[in-house]
DNA sequence: GGGTTATATAACCATATGGTTATGACGATG
DNA sequence: CATCGTCATAACCATATGGTTATATAACCC
């Protein structure tokens, strides 16, 4: 991923419509006005959003009649996935001190049971 | 976290300067003219950056001394991880239908030797 | 071909963002 | 206490962002 890539990716994300319109994408393919529907703005607005989205590479549309279908692109959001990940070693390592702290406020010397792979399997 | 952390998180990481701040207190605490020092803008300018980092949670600063140290705050990445994180089934699928097409091709019915676990771990 | 549905484009506006220079405030130190 | 190093704040500027309304284009249906 270049850096522009990100820039656009992460900036895509930083809007709660888009966000939004991925978790709606997520449940399936749909054209624009179905993803229009349910948020209090025009359907240029929508419109500029997807453009947004596309650009970042988080969808991609086609036509599909006088539809154009709108498709939840993940192979993006593993690519931020990734990125997020290179910084895991600084968290697991904030939650070992968490749970060095924790066995010395409780004196007890068992292994932690705290999940530090991120939970999300 | 609240859809107001994730715009500014998200809106943090967007900006390639920030990025590059996030990796340089990676390896370690430090000034603002330390972390300015790098980068061909002027010192008030990475004052403002920080204080978007700061304010999307991803760093935090105490006074030592003449300096504010900037530190790098992990939970926070460790959110956005989570929240990409919920649309992993989506690679995931993809990944094996890439692997089945792959199959097809080939005519083996070998199990996949793909990772889909992220690859970070 | 004319109407209807679906979507994009244009022009515009307010506010946010990312940078600048100049200056101010705080803390250490001679 | 005067000064120097570190950092923040103020005022300003250009461009980007997120919305609007009005209009144009594209595909289907009768």
């Amino acid at each position: 991923m270049t850096g522009n890539e990100l820039d656009r990716a992460f900036g895509a994300l930083s809007d709660p419509t888009r966000r939004a319109i991925l978790a709606r994408l997520a449940e399936g393919d749909a054209g624009v006005m179905d993803v229009a529907a349910p948020f209090p703005m025009s359907q240029p607005a929508i419109t500029k959003h997807l453009n947004v989205l596309e650009e970042a590479g988080l969808i991609s549309r086609h036509r599909q009649a006088r539809q154009r279908l709108c498709h939840l692109e993940p192979v993006r959001l593993k690519q931020l996935s990734d990125w997020v990940g290179s910084y895991r070693e600084f968290w697991e390592e904030s939650f070992e001190r968490l749970d060095e702290l924790l066995e010395e406020l409780q004196g007890t010397k068992e292994t932690s049971t705290r999940n530090t792979t991120g939970g999300t399997t």
